[in-house]
DNA sequence: CTGTTAGCGCCTTCAC
DNA sequence: GTGAAGGCGCTAACAG
């Protein structure tokens, strides 16, 4: 591969004349200017990103940490399409992403700030992080910039993602309500994720809000696993007859519970009502057609990913954004 | 970030001493060995990958070249599957990866000897490409080692997995006919798809062995889309009654032609079989569910890595994977 | 306008 | 066993 050094050697002039002429500075002359490209191109030049970031100390590199990618979640994609807004807006930028694929455990052999000094990160956009991760707090008091997704904290150099969850799991809880439910179940998410706490308390407050007294043993948890769903939703059901509606964290929580009531020979939505959290794809396809939230990743990583930049490059801009979600209705729910 | 000089102070030994004691040189006394790791340890040492890969010429990054990330695919998730599969098997050794989304036109912009250069990766995988893709020929007589998902060209420094995609679109095929069907239509990817040719090339022998004369106009493209694949066979079953089966190039393109069934009023599978690629999720979600033939996108993307850090590190081994599909009978498949 | 000098953090001879 | 010197490819002052 061709280096500036090969360059010079062909046209005469110094290393630093070329690199000045190949980066577009302007105290280079016309004539040496349109040489040195030329030979540029001719030996087919291209700048080589690691030597150039070990000067400037930017490598034009950002990470992608992301907790479990793995192929399970091909149901909720979630990952995935965050992960092409992610690909897209930096597709127009000169900046490249790594994929680093990291796990509560994972996280004690390697410290933050060694994966973001190893290869000398411009920056991070974390996504699927348990709240005691280590990597959040770390994250928090590191000096590469940082966007979160779903997680709402900020920090000097931190910025966020997120949706009107809150409101949202309130709606449709309230929506719920409005059908004249009132023994409504919660399957919730794994306790450690910021998303399960958040529509917890939306659940909680909505039923509040409408003059029903909470209790505790309507809310299950389904670790955002159908399999596990479907099990709670078997036991809570089973013991519960008067429970009328489900509302989920998750829409492949909710397919868990539609296959418990399915087995227990519960009509949806006759006999119970199901409200899932995502809107995946599948939520339109199964029988009966899922009601649920609709989220919308692929414009959070998009988002994510912008910011990121503007962190990065000093520009200042928002530090929150707050993406709407919505409510779909469809067919697993109905009145009471 | 400390660095090696940093410890080099610490410690009073020279920076040529601290590297060969951390890089597990064994001309290095036990005793200084442990004091130097201890006070590496203490600042917080990481060596700076960036700084390494200038001198050792291995940047310990793999590029994922891939075609068209794009959020439409999360009903097939070939593309995600594949990179989980690559991220896990890289996940255990001390190589990262860079998503490369490219396209066509983009390949015009950036040469692939540029995109290897500029970050010098030491591999790649690449995945999605059209048979002409400037990409493409450019990988195979490029230096850095490089892995095809899909498409079977050997090379000096190039290894292939792919699945017996061949064999066991023929037996598809086959498998209609012995079900009594003639006049079996075929819905084809993009042209410039190895993968279509292939599975082109399947229907059509499949057909001659049975003693099934080839007409043409049973040929149809749906360029892997659903919405394209759905006019391309509304058009056909419009014009011809006398068919009585479609063998599609892909389950995306299968939901496409039953699309176009029911708007024409035509039974699956009572009127028409129909058989997909690809097993997707959704495959086994719709009504009828969907025969098709199953693939191991996990795997592909597993085993290409595995290949590619072979190839990388020089070491002899297998060059080319071939992965078993599996037909998968469900019901939107009858007699004729 | 252009060249010289210096150095980013690290590894690899080659001496001692 | 340890250190000095040199260099990977590039950019950033600083002179001229």
């Amino acid at each position: 591969m061709a280096t500036l050094k090969d360059i010079a050697r062909e046209t005469g002039f110094s290393v630093t004349t070329v690199s000045r002429a190949l980066n577009g500075y302007f105290d280079v002359s016309e004539g040496t200017r349109t040489k040195i490209e030329q030979t540029a191109k001719r030996l087919g030049y291209s700048p080589n990103i690691i030597a150039r970031s070990l000067v400037t100390k930017q490598s034009k590199t950002i990470g992608f940490i992301v907790t479990d990618l793995k192929r399970e979640s091909i149901k909720d994609n979630f990952m995935y399409e965050t992960l092409c807004g992610v690909s897209d807006t930096l597709a127009s930028t000169t900046y490249e992403f790594v994929v680093l694929s990291t796990s509560t455990a994972k996280q004690k052999n390697k410290t933050y700030r060694q994966i973001c000094a190893e290869r000398q990160l411009d920056g991070v956009v974390i996504q699927g992080l348990k709240i005691e991760d280590p990597y959040l707090i770390e994250a928090m008091d590191s000096d590469t910039p940082c966007v979160l997704i779903d997680i709402p904290i900020e920090g000097e150099k931190a910025a966020y993602v997120t949706s009107n969850q809150f409101e949202s799991a309130k709606q449709a809880v309230k929506y719920l309500r409005r059908m004249g439910h009132e023994k409504i179940a919660y399957m919730n998410g794994s306790e450690h994720a910021h998303v399960s706490q958040i529509r917890k308390k939306a659940y909680e407050e909505a039923l509040r809000e409408t003059g029903v007294e909470l209790d505790p043993a309507l809310v299950v948890n389904g670790d955002f696993e159908e399999e596990m769903a479907r099990r709670a939703a078997l036991h809570l059901l089973l013991n519960r007859s008067d429970v009328s509606a489900f509302f989920c964290a998750s829409d492949v929580m909710a397919l868990g519970v539609m296959q418990a009531a399915k087995e227990l020979g519960i009509q949806i939505p006759k006999d119970l009502s199901v409200i899932g959290f995502d809107n995946i794809l599948l939520s339109r396809y199964i029988t009966p057609k899922l009601t649920t939230i609709s989220q919308q990743p692929y414009e959070m990583g998009s988002a994510a990913a912008e910011m990121l930049i503007q962190l990065i490059e000093g520009h200042d801009g928002e530090r929150q954004i707050e993406l709407k979600n919505e409510l779909i209705l469809r067919e697993s729910t109905s009145n009471r």
